[in-house]
DNA sequence: CGAGCCCTTGATGCATTTCAACGAATGTGG
DNA sequence: CCACATTCGTTGAAATGCATCAAGGGCTCG
């Protein structure tokens, strides 16, 4: 039980998810060395469950490599997922005593994973990295509203292009091309539509040549600024 | 510059939303004799709004009386509404320089006001205050998430039902009619659909005698449970 | 080479929006 | 107190977007 804090992937992610030595938040080197003592570090196959809802949230984890999506299902199997997470996301720190949504690795990933108590009892002894947490709280909150209004407000072939913009933070800059960890029924599932309407949505925006579709994952925006015209009502 | 605690309204508001002294929260009375010394107490008339998307965020409000809906618009006016707030809900704080939503009073409401760093700078001084306050951020997540399943998966019909038996638990125990202090439109915005499929939505409950609708503002829930199986897919 | 999976595309039907008219409630000025 | 305007809600008819059903194509892997 404890990780090496030294080693590359776990150290950005881990100040991607808390900030880094120079941002001068009071107690960090001692909270992340106290951290991977606590912590331990997980190998996830693709396409399982980290976690599912309805269970003892028991653990904290950060993703070190891969992503996860979060997602919740009816009992009919039809369902809503929530969030896609990549390297340096945080993942099942609630107040309450069970998940509410399931956690799943799209492909093989990394994480680490820690008590959730023990990540309580920290935060209550380093305050700044607490509060520093709560920011990303309060960034998260503003993230899904920013997805319920588009949820509500946009149709269905808008939504599909709000999600491919929402990958070009994560991309060098200057780059458009980029691949999608997930399949079309997740896009689908994410933004509330039919599968087939995610795919008529990615066909339908390489015929207009706001996109180009080179294999299934891989997709590049040739045209962002149309692109955003057309997610513009 | 200030208000008084010991008045009920404002007592039963900020127990709300910070906790009652029997909590035994650390702090608890200092904080809000603080609290008390720095706000205001200010008169909102209906139909006004206490603060704009993209205003600098000053202040934070607790509401005393009435009842606030949170809210984006778009360029071309459609609007998405993100919740109704009513006694005791605290709207306003956020890590960000400025609102990234609207709040706009219903009715005429009463508020308390205080500077968003003067609150900040109380969470400083008081961290048992500050992790009650975190823990209902949590639950405020969890809120949205659910809003966020119910947008993606269902239909507009169950969307309606949703929001009708959200109302129960704000009822005294038993109760099934309650006042609904905003309009059709602003429903509609909130579950994302047009004004007439709301109206629809209430007709045809009506019609199936799952509700019934004494005037346009007050409605009676009369099957709970097999409005529950209708929302249920 | 064939099986299985994922994606695409077409056809059809249903849910929801849009456009339009009407009705009920409320307020205003004559 | 009544005519009138105004706002808000309801209802109908037509148009549209999306889901569903169904078939076929391309990729990967044994």
């Amino acid at each position: 039980m404890s990780i090496d804090y030294n080693k590359v992937t776990i150290k950005t992610s881990l100040h991607h998810c808390f900030g880094s030595p120079n941002d001068d938040i009071e107690g960090l080197p001692q909270f992340f060395a106290e951290l991977a003592e606590g912590a331990d570090e997980v190998d996830i196959k693709g396409n399982t469950f980290l976690f599912r809802e309805k269970d003892p949230s028991d653990y904290v984890y950060i993703l070190v490599s891969g992503a996860v999506m979060l997602e919740r299902s009816t009992s009919t199997g039809s369902r809503q997922v929530f969030a896609f997470l990549y390297t340096g996301n945080l993942m099942g720190l609630s107040e309450q005593l069970t998940y509410s949504f399931s956690a799943k690795s799209l492909a093989d990933a990394t994480a680490i994973r820690i008590s959730r108590s023990a990540m309580q009892s920290m935060f209550d002894r380093y305050p700044a990295v607490a509060q520093k947490y709560h920011k990303v709280t309060g960034r998260i909150l503003a993230l899904i509203l920013d997805q319920l209004f588009i949820m509500g407000q946009k149709s269905a072939h808008q939504r599909l292009g709000h999600f491919l913009l929402d990958m070009i933070p994560k991309l060098g800059r200057g780059q458009s091309q980029f691949y999608l960890p997930m399949s079309r029924q997740d896009i689908a599932d994410y933004l509330g539509m039919s599968l087939e309407t995610a795919s008529r949505g990615f066909s339908r925006l390489k015929r207009s040549k706001l996109i180009d579709i080179q294999s299934n994952y891989h997709i590049t925006i040739l045209d962002e600024q149309k692109l955003r015209d057309f997610i513009a009502d």
